[in-house]
DNA sequence: AATTAGCACTCGGTAACTTGGAGTGCTAAC
DNA sequence: GTTAGCACTCCAAGTTACCGAGTGCTAATT
């Protein structure tokens, strides 16, 4: 069944209303507003419809209404109208980039803090994977007898470092001989594959060159098992507690002991299609996340799908404003990374 | 004036009581406990005195008692018997070093994690400072034809990088000579020393081998300029909201936002000298702390001190317990520390 | 002189009750 | 189809009553 045109107004005044109010909204107070014409009965009359159709609840018996997640979803996907950011939310966001800075991380890092000042909400941001990045250069540094230093430079600037004992049999000139090799045959490979790599290419001619290879190998290939998981950046933290809806000291807890654990921040921002991703409440299978709502936009290098940025906050989010900041920042960290990316 | 035997006992109790159950102790089930034999008339007597003299305070005109801050220092410089730690606790803790790691940063992690577990209060780890170690090695990895990253190695196995624009006049011979030059004169010199080192001596080498030193020079030295900050880690930033007596969002909040300013916390838990330390609530400094304590713990490698353990609680905290896990845990350190320093 | 029993008093917390206001649903009139 | 009117519901805030745990003081006891 659709919607009249009056009750998709309704609608829209009440989200809009209790988005700003946090209180549920009353038939009478609707009908003294401008955009509204018709009687508090008439309005009564359609509530009574519009929670009949599932798109606003009551909080008890005589309470005026409030949204409910399929009431936000219907407005989210339909009345929408999108938010012009004023002049001095894109300089502020813009002031991300005003530094000249090679590193991604620091750029990351401020954009969730500064998403997380603008908004009022929890700022999650997924770092680009250093995982499909290419290989620049090995590097190995024996700090003593028994251990070394691995470094692993990409073409994107990022260095990554484990530390690994060395076999007491090899020797400097071994060492040198193993990092010409690895250089010669891994760069321009993407370190997900480097694993697969030396066994199937580096390994046979390892052993045409040094002796005891394999111990070598192995030590090296160890400490290869990277971590693939991207890093995450966090902004405003505990800005949930403001929230008025969040008073339950317990639910407060589940929510922030969520934040800090990474799997189940993972969990909830899984890799998707490019674009913007609203989950609301009980969309995002969690229950830790009833009452809230997640929403989602990726950026990229190129064509390349790099990271997500992510804003947690109540369902009853300011969707329009939060869209729009996402949209926005999202399109920046695309252009500044692509420019960074093709410059390598 | 001096507290009589019998009040030391009673004030003893009363903290003992109030740190288990956080309820306002009273005289009548002060009498009933095995240590006290006297009436609750004798106690109720007894507390006047002890409220008198500022060790202890009623919430409200008929309400138990409970320590002040006067009350928790007496009892912490006097009345603690030190609590002897379970097998189970001492196996846990022991844990943290059972696998072989080369890396500080994960045993400091890991340690941090454990304690929080341990106590169920939140827990702070002042990382070693990097700006003390050797430098090992120094890499320069051009990246392209304008930006190149500089690796530096210490003698611990430390990796510091730093992304930074080439001039454009610097060819491949150069920039090989310059890291020769720099490795030659720079091993061994502590990372905080490098800028200064390198103006002082390096720059004059470069001079005689290299066309356009200067802007090399610079390029280089400005990416040394160190972030000598020691990192940070934490373990159970939510525990305090379990904590009975934070039942105020506002207080938790501002907790929590502290916790998650570095600033702050390096204020709270400056370098200190060597041993445990303990400061409740207003000892802190900061309106922030009131109603929490602080417990801090050094460890070191050899000689030289390294870095900090800390807890933060409420000032209701099992004292006892928690030096004797900080104690453990510190000597712990120290040991495994020592011996990877030796190593080097 | 120190200890204790006894008692009046205080205060916080809980439960029961009251009241006012905001809101609803329904009916009848427009 | 819309709206005015009205009875009804429920929450929130305020009031009152009351219980229990605790205190301070005094007088009796050791």
């Amino acid at each position: 069944m659709l919607l009249t045109d009056r009750q998709l107004l309704i609608l829209q005044v009440i989200v809009d209303d209790f988005i700003r109010s946090a209180q549920p909204v009353g038939s009478r107070s609707l009908s003294k507003k401008e955009e509204i014409s018709f009687s508090s009965a008439t309005i009564r009359n359609e509530m009574a419809d519009l929670e009949e159709l599932g798109y606003i609840e009551k909080t008890h018996t005589s309470s005026g209404r409030i949204p409910s997640e399929q009431g936000y979803r219907y407005y989210v996907d339909h009345l929408l109208s999108p938010q012009v950011l004023n002049q001095q939310d894109i300089s502020i966001i813009q002031s991300i980039f005003a530094e000249k800075i090679f590193e991604f991380e620091k750029i990351i890092q401020r954009s969730a803090k500064i998403l997380s000042e603008l908004t009022n909400y929890t700022s999650i941001v997924l770092g680009p994977a250093v995982s499909i990045n290419k290989l620049k250069k090995i590097q190995i540094i024996p700090l003593n007898k028994e251990t070394a230093v691995a470094i692993f430079v990409t073409d994107t600037g990022h260095v990554e470092n484990r530390t690994f004992s060395l076999p007491a049999s090899v020797d400097a000139s071994d060492l040198e001989k193993t990092v010409n090799i690895l250089n010669d045959r891994l760069a321009g490979v993407s370190l997900e594959d480097l694993n697969d790599k030396i066994y199937k290419e580096v390994a046979m001619l390892l052993r045409q060159h040094i002796h005891n290879y394999d111990l070598m190998l192995h030590s090296i290939a160890d400490s290869l098992k990277m971590p693939a998981t991207e890093k995450l950046f966090f902004g405003g933290k505990t800005n949930i507690l403001s929230q008025p809806e969040f008073h339950d000291i317990t639910k407060i807890r589940s929510l922030l002991t969520m934040i800090d654990q990474e799997e189940w921040i993972y969990n909830l921002i899984r890799k998707e299609s490019a674009g913007i991703h609203i989950k609301i409440g009980r969309e995002n299978n969690n229950s830790i996340m009833d009452n809230c709502s997640l929403i989602t936009a990726t950026y990229s290098a190129g064509l390349e799908n790099l990271g997500t940025i992510a804003i947690l906050g109540p369902t009853r989010m300011e969707y329009s404003r939060v869209i729009s900041l996402l949209q926005f920042l999202s399109k920046d960290l695309t252009a500044v990374l692509t420019k960074l990316y093709q410059n390598k």
